[in-house]
DNA sequence: CGAAGGTATGCAACTCCTTGCATATGCCCT
DNA sequence: AGGGCATATGCAAGGAGTTGCATACCTTCG
């Protein structure tokens, strides 16, 4: 499992509910790792009855209560354990490089509709990306501890969508070559 | 779905038994789609039942009987409604990155290991793809169409194994930079 | 002869994730 | 008053993927 543990992993400076956690997975966090609220809220439940989470009732004024999530001690135990245990690698599972085997086999041109459509994207998440560390992590050496790993991450991210863009840009050029173009 | 198309994908030129297919998601396809022999089987029998693939039982000698799958009409054109779709980006789902929000929470000594571990083994699938480059596709426009969609699919899992390295050499110099260090 | 290993196929249980639907409060704007 | 939007949480069904186990034939090697 790992849903569970990026969940354990947005709880580890603050307390949020599951709306706070469902936002936070759709920018940092969720870049990494996607989540729709359904999963969330559920596994908050989860997470609650095995006791690696507190969940606290607050009432709101002016909007709908909530319920608060913390880390408990069991919580951070499970996650230091987590970290410690090497994780596998999984392939990324992109439709578009199985569609790729198509080509000469059928009509290229939804293919290449696609990798066009996939450089815009990648390009604008890459804008993204490119934006929040100049605002935030510009120079990563100075940054404190509890910084570095998350500009790596981004970094990370930066370098994904640059490579996907420049391979889009190449797949382009070679699928101009085509026959049938 | 998606495994699926894959498996419909990888019956495009030949007709090929659960065995075959398993052995075959563990090279080519399988570098961007990976599915256990269990999944493939299950899978199969679905595509068959809904008349996607037609199995011939094949009688041998020396060794088990085996089942070979072959496209239907109605498989070749569900595959290609299937290219004509539009397919979402999943993002990539990778511990790691989640780990990394732990550091400068807790001791970042695993993190490194793991980021030293998977330095080795992209690195490895990278001189694996490049070797497959060589040997294979060299001179991508002037392979028949066919193949240069697969050529392309191999030069993504090059770029991306190339990507991740850098990555880790740069993650792991910051890392070095961290107090504890 | 027996063990190991490649060939070949499958079931069952479970976890993870997606999709569609449902509900309720309160704000703001027209 | 009514619609749209943000806040807030949830159920149910089903599809996708993992894990563990099971079976059976045949060859090769010691």
């Amino acid at each position: 499992m790992a849903l569970s543990h990026a969940i354990l992993t947005a709880l580890l400076d603050e307390e949020l509910s599951g709306y706070d956690l469902t936002r936070k997975f759709e920018t940092s966090l969720g870049f990494f790792w996607a989540a729709s609220h359904q999963q969330i809220y559920q596994e908050l439940k989860k997470l609650a009855a095995e006791g690696l989470l507190a969940a606290t009732a607050v009432p709101q004024a002016g909007r709908p209560d909530k319920i608060v999530y913390a880390l408990t001690d069991a919580g951070r135990r499970a996650l230091e354990d987590w970290v410690r245990e090497t994780s596998r690698v999984k392939p990324a599972k992109d439709d578009l490089f199985v569609k790729l085997y198509h080509v000469g086999h059928t009509d290229p041109a939804p293919v290449i509709e696609e990798l066009r459509a996939r450089r815009e994207e990648h390009g604008r998440r890459l804008a993204l990306y490119e934006r929040i560390r100049e605002r935030h992590y510009a120079e990563p050496e100075r940054l404190p501890d509890r910084r570095k790993g998350i500009y790596l991450a981004l970094a990370a991210g930066i370098r994904q969508e640059r490579m996907f863009v420049d391979w889009c840009e190449e797949a382009l050029a070679l699928l101009g070559t085509l026959e049938g173009a």
